[in-house]
DNA sequence: CACAAAAACAGAATTGACTCAATTTTAGAA
DNA sequence: TTCTAAAATTGAGTCAATTCTGTTTTTGTG
């Protein structure tokens, strides 16, 4: 049952998602030819349509997995938190953005993000927002250990701390991603500047 | 020296802008053809190309005078805010949303905010950049007024305030405009649930 | 008033994402 | 093994944005 078709199935949703990342890199989304990542993975454009909606899940597949590799980096910080609710949520935001530019440049980044609010009912555009979801799920859990552990205040409404500070980062980030000369350290250090006013009213 | 050519250029824009805000409105964006924009403009595509970029640089001089109303009509609320810091936000961030829906669609501003990531540098990618400025400016302006008058904490950093309450708002409008069944009531509710936390740290 | 240069216009040609009807491959029943 | 239905693949064709090149209009000068 668990046979031919399946192991082709997976094998060439593997190239073509190996040879999209590459021809994205090299040329850029815009520049990737459908033809072009087709030819590289050896099935036909009818093939990638077969597997993909439009081109914008294919690269929607790449940055989930990118994002995934985040949240999974993020979990470690939420079970054991800095001893300060500064450091925590900059360690936290820190893992977030260091990673970022990991697999995906800034101009595919600008691309998937575009495609996100462009398509959000396609298979990608829901599955971005469900990233978005579960990112600012984990702040909001870093919150709530924080105010286990008595580091920050209980009477603070943390999920709605949670969506305001993803909310702030992200569109830091989108700013960020739209400047190429813009750098990682002064996106943090703004981060955390506006973050400073949060921490004050939160931490005990 | 303001001759016929200055007169028929304005003439041109102006038709060109009327027949593609009727069309986006009628068709949607992605429904409204260069050709038929053109058409009922009464000049070619070529000529359209003469004046615009591409396609969402046409969205963008919309988007563009839609924001400079709210723009205009968020300079009462700076000059003479309510008398507490919850009421001041809700109000100005209020007018921000109300209006927003009042010329373009969610289908359009979903297209304008995409091509406003996607393509940073053209035209209209930086006039929206700037228009994001202008708006956390006068949140910022907002701010200061109220710190002038004595209804919120002098020793806050403004500034970053005023970005951290933009960003939020931008994040949460961004995701009403994606999920065509959101209401504007539940996105102003979730917004002040946020706000709250915020106003509470720096309310007198 | 002519006329040359500059600016604007026109629309056919190009380009690249996506579709679709025909063909090939696989699964599994007989 | 053979056969048939279902699943998958293929690539030529479609569609719409954008480009490009030749033509027309405007401007300012002699």
């Amino acid at each position: 049952m668990s046979g031919l078709r399946a192991r082709q199935k997976a094998d060439r949703h593997r190239r073509i998602i190996e040879a999209a990342a590459d021809l994205f890199r090299e040329a850029g989304y815009e520049g990737a030819k459908i033809e072009t990542i087709a030819a590289q993975a050896e099935v036909s454009i009818g093939t990638i349509y077969n597997y993909y909606e439009n081109k914008g899940d294919i690269l929607g597949a790449i940055v989930s997995m990118e994002v995934n590799e985040v949240l999974n980096a993020g979990r470690g910080v939420v079970a054991n938190p800095p001893a300060n609710v500064g450091d925590a949520l900059d360690t936290l935001l820190g893992i977030y953005i260091e990673h970022s530019l990991h697999y995906l440049s800034k101009e595919m980044w600008r691309q998937a993000m575009a495609i996100s609010t462009q398509l959000p009912d396609s298979p990608f555009g829901q599955a971005y927002t469900g990233l978005d979801r579960a990112l600012t799920e984990q702040i909001s859990a870093l919150i709530a250990r924080l105010q286990e552990i008595g580091l920050a205040r209980g009477d603070i409404d943390g999920p709605a701390l949670g969506e305001l500070i993803f909310n702030n980062m992200n569109m830091m980030f989108i700013e960020f991603v739209k400047r190429d000369e813009a750098r990682i350290a002064e996106l943090r250090a703004a981060i955390r500047r506006q973050n400073r006013i949060l921490v004050a009213a939160i931490a005990v």
